[in-house]
DNA sequence: AAAGAGGCTGAAAACGATTTCAACAACTGG
DNA sequence: CCAGTTGTTGAAATCGTTTTCAGCCTCTTT
C-alpha cells in the first residue's frame, strides 16, 4: 500500500540507513545518492513524520496558542509567526482558544503529547498567573498579555503608555468627559486602564472605565445604554478593535456622529478603522515586529534554557483620524 | 527525562499494553484500571501522539489548506471546520498559501508526509486543474473554488446567481453602466465574472469586466485610474471582501461619495461593510454552512471512497444597503 | 610495508505506543 | 466431571524512521 523507506532501499539497492542518510544529506556517495534519489521518484516515496519525529525525538514544530483568531490582530501576529518559523525550519500548530480557559488547558495539553519544540501563547488573565507553577518540558514565550511576576519570556505591548497617549490625545482636542472600555479577559485590558486611569489624573479629570467581556456585543450594548439614558461621555476609549466596532454601531444605531456626538478612539490599526465614518483615531501595535520577536525569543531560549528571563515592551503609534479632531484637518473625504 | 508509558506500567505493576488498554477504555478489570490511573496522575504521563500515529496508522488528523487567512472569509470558514472536526474527534492542520501554487505544492506535500486522513482546500485556479490528475492518498474536498470537470467532493457558493442577484438589484435601482471586478486567482472569480456578464446581456447592458489580483491594492488602483481619468461607471460589483475595501478606499482619497458618484455592491458581507459609508450592499455566503458541509462531506467520504461524487453548491444572501440605494430608505445612521 | 586515519556502508537497536496472540482463570452447559 | 466459552492479562511483534556501531576499503604517514 503505502512505500517506506525500506522498499525505495530494496529498489536502489542499498540499506535503509542509506536512504536516510541520503535524503537528510548525510555523508553518501554521489553515486548512491543518484540512484536514491531515482528510487524516490520513481517510487514517490513520502516520509512518514511520525516516524521521524518518534525516532529523532524532534518535532521539529512549534505551537502557536491565540485567543481569537478571527480578531485581525492575532491572524497578523499569526502570519509573521509562521513567516519566522518557516524560515527557521518548524512547523507551527494553530491553536484558537476563544478566551476560554478550558480551551487552553487542553490545547498546552495537546501541546505536550505532540511534544512541541516550543510555545508563542497568548493567555487570559485567568490562566497566565497559573503559568508559573505549572512547568511544561517545552519553553513558553507569552505576547500580547504577560503579567509581572510570571516567569516566562514575553514581548508586549507598551499598553500603559499607549492608553495614555489616546488621553493626552484627547485632552489635547479639548474633551474632558472621557470614557473608558477595556477587556476583561486578558492582562492588556488591566493595563491599558491601568494607563488611561493615570493619564487621567495627571490631568486632574475623573476616569470613568468599564471591564467588558471581549466582544462587539458588550460593547455596542453599553454605549447603546449611554445615548438612551443621555449620559454618554464627550469622548471614549475602546481598548480593542472589537470594542471599537460595537461603539461605532452603537452610534450608527443612534443616529450619532464622530466626534460631533461622541469622539472615538481605540486599539489596532485594522483597515475598516480607517473607512469608518471619518475615519478612527487608533494606536497602531507592531504585529510584525511581535511576531518575530517572540520567534526569536523562543528560539534563543531553545538556545540557552537557563538565560535570564526577558520581557521585550514595544511602543504603538498613534494614528490620528477624523474621529477625535475637533477641527478638521484631516484629509477625510466624503463617501 | 520524559515520562513513557513503561513507567507507567512499572509503577502500576502491569504491563504496558494493559495501561494501553485502559487509557483506551478497553477490557481492564476495575481493580487494575484504577491503579494505572493513579499512576499516570503520579507521574503526569503524556501519550506521545507520533508513537501513536506511527503505530496505529491513523493520524486521527485532517489539513485544512486555505487561500488567505487573514480574509475573514477563511477564518470563518476555518472556524466551522474546527468545531466540526472537534466534534468528530479530529485534529485540524491549519495552512495558508497566499494564493501562492507554489505553497500550494509544499502543503500537499506536507499533507501526505503527515499522513493526513483527509483535507478541505481552497485551491487556487492554476492548481485546482491539476488535482484530478494527481492522485493523493487522502480524500479532498474543495471549498470555495471548484471546476466542473475535478472529481474531487465539493461544496461552493452559487456565484453564477449571487453575481446576477447583485446586477438585478443594481438594474433595479436604475444603474445601467456597471462595472465587475473579478479575482484572477480562483475559479470563483471566473464563475462570478460569468453571472454578471450573462445578467447584463439580459438586461442589454455592456458588461465591463476587469480581472484583478486578489489585493486590496490592485482594486484600488483601477477605482482610482477611474477617477482620474473621468471614466467612472455608475456602479461596480466588487467579487470579494479585498476589491470592496480597495474600491472604498479609493473613493475616499477621490473625495467621492457612495451611492451618488459610485454605487458600490460586493460580496462577503464582513462586519466593517456595515458601517462604510452608507453601509455596502454585499452577498452574505452561509460561511458556518459551508465549513460544516465541507467537514460533512469528507466524513462521509472517509466512510465510502467509492460513493459517486458529490458537489453542494450553497445560495447566497443579498444585504441591500445604502451604497446602492437611490432614495433612502435604508436605517442609515449620520455617523 | 605496516599502522593509523578517515570515509562509506549496512546490520541492528532504538523511539513509544498499539495490537496480535497465546495463556490462564473462571464459568457455563451438557 | 469435562469440554468449551468468556474475559483479563502479558509477552512480543510491529509501525517507519534515525542513529549507533562495527566493518571494510582506501589513503596517508612513517
Amino acid at each position: 500500500m503505502t512505500v517506506s523507506i525500506k522498499d525505495v532501499a530494496a529498489m536502489a539497492q542499498v540499506s535503509p540507513a542509506t536512504v536516510s542518510r541520503a535524503l537528510a544529506g548525510g555523508p553518501v556517495s554521489a553515486e548512491l545518492r543518484a540512484k536514491v534519489e531515482a528510487a524516490v521518484k520513481a517510487t514517490g516515496y513520502r516520509p512518514n513524520l511520525s516516524a521521524r519525529r518518534l525516532r529523532s525525538r524532534d518535532s521539529q514544530t512549534i505551537g502557536l496558542i491565540v485567543a481569537d483568531i478571527s480578531n485581525p490582530f492575532f491572524t497578523a501576529v499569526s502570519r509573521a509567526v509562521e513567516d519566522e518559523a518557516y524560515k527557521a525550519g518548524l512547523r507551527v500548530i494553530l491553536c484558537n482558544t476563544d478566551e476560554n480557559p478550558d480551551k487552553e488547558e487542553m490545547y498546552l495539553k495537546l501541546m505536550e503529547e505532540e511534544r512541541v519544540t516550543g510555545v508563542i501563547y497568548a493567555p487570559t488573565r485567568a490562566t497566565v498567573g497559573k503559568l508559573t507553577r505549572q512547568s511544561f518540558n517545552f519553553p513558553i514565550v507569552l505576547i500580547d498579555r504577560a503579567d509581572a511576576v510570571s516567569g516566562q519570556d514575553a514581548v508586549v505591548l507598551d499598553n500603559f503608555a499607549a492608553a495614555a497617549m489616546l488621553v493626552e490625545h484627547l485632552h489635547s482636542q479639548g474633551y474632558r468627559r472621557i470614557a473608558g472600555l477595556f477587556g476583561n479577559a486578558s492582562t492588556t485590558g488591566v493595563e491599558r486602564r491601568t494607563g488611561y486611569e493615570e493619564a487621567m489624573r495627571r490631568f486632574g479629570l475623573t476616569p470613568q472605565a468599564r471591564f467588558l467581556a471581549p466582544s462587539i456585543e458588550a460593547a455596542e450594548k453599553e454605549a447603546a445604554s449611554w445615548f438612551n439614558s443621555g449620559s454618554a461621555p464627550e469622548a471614549v476609549i475602546a481598548s480593542n478593535g472589537l470594542f471599537l466596532m460595537g461603539v461605532v454601531r452603537a452610534m450608527r444605531a443612534a443616529g450619532k456622529s464622530m466626534p460631533r456626538d461622541l469622539a472615538v478612539a481605540g486599539f489596532d490599526n485594522e483597515s475598516w478603522t480607517e473607512l469608518a465614518g471619518p475615519g478612527l483615531t487608533v494606536i497602531e501595535q507592531p504585529v510584525n515586529a511581535i511576531g518575530r520577536t517572540a520567534m526569536q525569543l523562543l528560539l534563543e531560549r531553545l538556545e540557552d534554557p537557563d538565560a535570564p528571563r526577558r520581557k521585550v515592551v514595544l511602543g504603538g503609534r498613534c494614528v490620528i483620524r477624523g474621529s477625535t479632531q475637533t477641527q478638521q484637518t484631516s484629509t477625510a473625504g466624503a463617501a
